[in-house]
DNA sequence: CTGAAAGCGCTAACAT
DNA sequence: ATGTTAGCGCTTTCAG
């Protein structure tokens, strides 16, 4: 049978009590006795049980992790934020897609909810307002990575999407351009329809540029999707000579529509992309891209929850983190 | 204070025992019975604690997941894959990222034995002597995705690299190829050292063509190495005319390098690469790349754990899958 | 079909 | 500094 922590106190002719206390590096332990038990410890290969502690502590030391989905390069990059500093401060993840599906949303969070995670990271494009509601009632902490939600209650680590949006179609005001068309994933994802869209439609209007809603188009987001979106906005009567990108993907299926079709980038259609993934340098042109740090933004959500889970004072729970334009050679 | 089997079964008037069983699915419950307590569950919006069933039934429905990076394309796709598997077969994934790296793997192999997982699928490059005992001598089946151990002991799941490999490298030799480079990640990583170089050594041979050991390049397998990789070897005084890749981001690079140099893919250089992610199309001109299917790859192997951990017959403890090669514009 | 009771392995007061 | 003793919330015999 496996070993126990009263194996361990019957080898070392001890108590129960004082072997927990090693293990746990509790200070009240004769130096003499600690050794001792570790060396019983080590002859034994005793290994504690998370389980029965966790059920005795009421933690876990673990974290659930929600993503849309974790095949997909930008989720990937933010899990990956959240998992180095989850291990820096022990917590161990448990991780789950959610297909960016309400439904599966709401039963991940349960059956985390029923694993007895400490805390949870949570990654939606989409906060529905059931989901709002299950957020704001889950017993554990919870913080939104790269998520929009409507209400100020919940904690979350974003950029300012607003902001670098508009930095971006100001950039290419600047370049001379008035035929600049907005091409991103799902406008019903408040990152796109709300944010990135607002900003190119006020930074277009500032410009007294006007809205032409035909240079506005939204599809998946994949690399297909560029690719036949250029060819749609290549057809019109009046086709754009500068393209604000959702994501690296879609951008570099616009960048290789375009040079399908006889142009070049940024001779013909100067492109800034929005990700900077490490994608946005393996094409030809080098994608100007809006810096989202996903790394950071992962690793920052999951430094807020510990402090949430250690019950430490919270200053802001809505970080904002910085962006920046990283300038390449799809634009001038 | 959340509420528990004791509080439902009060205001069932039943035992805990009855909670259990209907919460259980167990089909000694009268009807009336399971309705009443259905109600009193719903109403009183309890959800049983994980961590107490674990610890009373020995199983947690929990399997780690032990993988290099999963900020890496691979390493996601194989992780979306194992995790759909565990979900359908109603298992939770604790994801951790080894980075490759030996005292990582066995510290992480033990974190999860003692959070006590039902089972384990690992990614290893490089399964060493140390690790492979550990793995023989866990007490939870373990299965390896994508990974090369020396022994037939464990359980696994690959395709068959070499076959695979020689393929495309008889491929390049078909069209005529006598200056055929290796450009692979590096080469203590099994896959590489042994399989795909042995494979590339092997038919070229086979055909009568020596072997150039300058033509035989291992970096770290990224884009820029494909970029560095390709400036050495066009400075060799008998540059390739084709080249067998180790993987999508490394053949991407190289083709860039190529056409930085003012030569054309596949017109001057051919390439094959090995893995076809979703990157294989994104470049132009798009890559011949052998099959590797990585998601299948993780759904095999999570099926497999999900035998061994119902202590079901298992007639193969090492799975093949089967591979093929997609034929794209980089080769003729 | 249902209930009583004994743990699962550990932590956390409370004693000493 | 160390031991004693309740539980933590649930599953699982074993009775009935």
């Amino acid at each position: 049978m496996t070993v126990t922590i009263y194996d361990v106190a019957r080898e070392a002719n001890v108590s129960m009590a004082t072997v927990s206390r090693v293990v746990n590096g509790n200070q009240n332990v004769k130096p003499a006795t600690r050794k001792k038990v570790l060396e019983v410890i080590e002859r034994l290969e005793y290994r504690p049980n998370a389980v029965a502690r966790g059920l005795a502590s009421k933690k876990t030391t673990s974290v659930g992790v929600i993503i849309p989905d974790i095949s997909n390069n930008l989720n990937a990059e933010l899990a990956r934020g959240i998992e180095d500093i989850a291990t820096m401060y022990r917590y161990n993840i448990i991780l789950a897609n959610s297909d960016q599906n309400e439904e599966k949303e709401l039963t991940l969070l349960d059956t985390m909810l029923g694993k007895q995670v400490d805390g949870i990271v949570m990654m939606s494009e989409e906060v529905t307002e059931t989901l709002q509601r299950a957020v704001e009632a889950c017993p554990v902490p919870i913080v939104l990575a790269g998520s929009i939600s409507s209400t100020e209650k919940v904690a979350s680590v974003n950029i300012d999407y607003y902001k670098a949006a508009l930095e971006a179609v100001q950039m290419l005001i600047d370049n001379g351009h008035t035929r600049i068309a907005f091409v991103s994933g799902p406008l019903q994802y408040k990152v796109n329809g709300e944010r990135k869209l607002a900003a190119y439609k006020d930074t277009l209007q500032k410009a007294n540029i006007a809205i032409d809603e035909a240079l506005i188009v939204a599809g998946d987001g994949s690399y297909d999707d560029g690719l036949e979106s250029w060819t749609n906005l290549s057809e019109l009567e009046n086709p754009p000579t500068a393209i604000f990108v959702g994501n690296d993907e879609l951008a570099i299926g616009l960048v290789h529509g375009i040079q399908d079709s006889g142009k070049m980038v940024p001779e013909d259609v100067e492109i800034i992309s929005f990700e900077n993934s490490k994608l946005a340098r393996m094409v030809r042109p080098q994608l100007t891209s809006v810096v989202l740090p996903l790394y950071d933004i992962g690793a920052v959500a999951m430094r807020l929850l510990t402090k949430y889970m250690n019950k430490e004072e919270v200053d802001d729970q809505r970080v904002i983190l910085p962006h920046r334009i990283e300038q390449r050679n799809s634009s001038k």
